[in-house]
DNA sequence: CTTGACCCTGTAGTGTACTACAGGGTTTAC
DNA sequence: GTAAACCCTGTAGTACACTACAGGGTCAAG
């Protein structure tokens, strides 16, 4: 039974590009409201809202976030009980914990490239300098 | 049995802040090299450097990396036997894929601090600008 | 010389995030 | 009107990264 302007589960998974098993767990651990339903097929009726939450799920996935993280992130959206301060501050420490990834990548990022610069990349080079470097503590030593 | 200059597997584990079974569990998947063995013991006998490598892997976990892709950052160290040229070729896919993780996060970032500081953050403001963001589809819609 | 802290191997269990059925009902296309 | 394609619930299995035993041996202190 076609309904105006609603998705089933597979269009929105197509849409989205996720599996229709995917959304539903998704449901069960409450990242995703539960949908309406067609009243006599029981199927779910999504509005085209529903995409882009997935594709921020992918993408704070994909960022490192874990799926209770990614809950806290999709909560200030959703949790219309809690007031603004607190949406606020939970704001302030997602984008500080960002902040924290960023800054320890680049870390990471500064220190192969310096030893990518100072590589001949040569073959046969068997003093190569990145290894020579890895050699001795790898990193910042922490 | 007490070794000049060696670590029994519980101080490594100590000194590196991570769990005993860890370390073996490193050793099977082939993040550490395996150590020598005290030969009436058959306890495994640790240098310090062994420390930086484990302090490494817990800093490439935290930043997203998988097991995987962490032995092969570790393999710039360790594989004696492959040429500089490609060690230096997957010293930058690996820059790549960190530049990458930090422009999605930088994005996220400016996301997230947009609204913040939109955000007027008082108790009981019903129509925070944060949550009405979230409702129109979530982040650049990617 | 024994008791407790440590080490060994090997296997099993945990949490996270899916992914794949089984066994059914519904919708759509022909 | 029937067969394929889709949906439903519920449960089980997978991959990753540990974590926790079981059942034993080793070492350091008193």
């Amino acid at each position: 039974m076609k309904t105006a302007n609603t998705l089933t589960i597979g269009k929105v998974a197509a849409r989205a590009g996720v599996g229709v098993e995917t959304i539903r767990f998704y449901e069960r651990e409450r990242l995703l409201p539960e949908p309406d339903r067609d009243p006599t097929s029981n199927y779910r009726r999504y509005s085209a809202s529903i995409i882009a939450r997935l594709k921020f799920i992918a993408r704070a996935k994909e960022l490192g976030f874990t799926l209770n993280e990614t809950r806290e992130l999709l909560e200030l959206h959703s949790a219309k009980t809690i007031n603004c301060k607190s949406v606020k501050a939970r704001a302030d420490e997602k984008i500080a914990a960002i902040q924290r990834k960023i800054s320890d990548l680049q870390q990471m990022e500064t220190t192969l490239v310096q030893l990518v610069e100072a590589c001949p990349g040569e073959i046969d080079q068997v003093d190569c300098p990145i290894l020579r470097t890895l050699e001795k503590g790898f990193m910042n030593e922490g």
